[in-house]
DNA sequence: GCATTATACTTCGAATTCGAATTATTTTCC
DNA sequence: GGAAAATAATTCGAATTCGAAGTATAATGC
């Protein structure tokens, strides 16, 4: 029980199904969950560099680069060049790709949120700390 | 606290923590964490067939097969029909994959402990069951 | 026992991923 | 204020991923 790896069997299952649950719906949307992923980041937190978004999506920075030109091309994001850091690009959704998530989020909320309310709150809450301890690690 | 999707992106941040630990690992070794991940298995359960395997590694049926073609490449398992059932195959590792695993797995194995071992034993457990109802799902 | 349906695995093509190298800019620090 | 190191983002090629379709065999049900 104690030095066994169970646990990280347990966490990649975990994380599998959530996932699974977010292609199937993605998908429907000719998106991939990467995709989504820096929409979503867009849509709540306003225009945001490269940078930032791909800290938040977990991606390697050259699949950023690629998502984010099939954003573009979809019309659902630009990127401008950032004023403050010459270095930098700044992207922001379009009207189109604001359209978009308005039309898709709250499903996709929802069915995400019913998955999460196998636990009750109490549950989520210590899962969250326990989950954050091991993202951290030493 | 309780709507938010907050859990999902601590249970991925989690996930790609450990995942990137491993690859480092595994990256040494060139190997990719879905080959090591078979050989794990057929190292610690003995041969099985591909849908077993795939059930544990958690990939697309497809992804397996492409994963067994390169490490039967290159030599560390041998796939045999399955005389109980014409339609499956038996993986099964060579002596060259078991010597692999006998050099590699005991640091792997080490250094992903090491990572879980920022949980006590108790709150181990705890993870474990409500990774678990997670896992489950609806 | 034969047709239908389900299962195990593979092949195929396209999409996505990664890591290493590259370009451009900014920061550091002497 | 200029050289050296760090940072932001992209390009490139190769590896891996997926889903859909295909092949072969087994199980089901009539």
């Amino acid at each position: 029980m104690r030095h066994d790896l169970k646990t990280l069997t347990i966490l990649f299952r975990a994380h599998k199904a959530m996932l699974d649950v977010m292609r199937d719906d993605v998908r429907q949307h000719g998106i991939s969950v990467t995709a989504f992923g820096v929409l979503e980041a867009l849509y709540h937190k306003g225009p945001l560099d490269v940078k930032t978004i791909t800290e938040r999506v977990l991606v390697a920075d050259s699949s950023m680069s690629y998502t984010l030109e099939k954003l573009g091309e979809r019309g659902f994001i630009v990127r401008e060049k950032n004023p403050d850091d010459g270095r930098g690009k700044i992207v922001k959704l379009t009207s189109s790709g604001e359209a978009f998530m308005a039309a898709i989020y709250p499903a996709h909320h929802e069915r995400l949120r019913k998955r999460l309310d196998v636990l009750d709150a109490t549950d989520e809450a210590t899962l969250r700390v326990l989950l954050k301890r091991l993202g951290k690690g030493a």
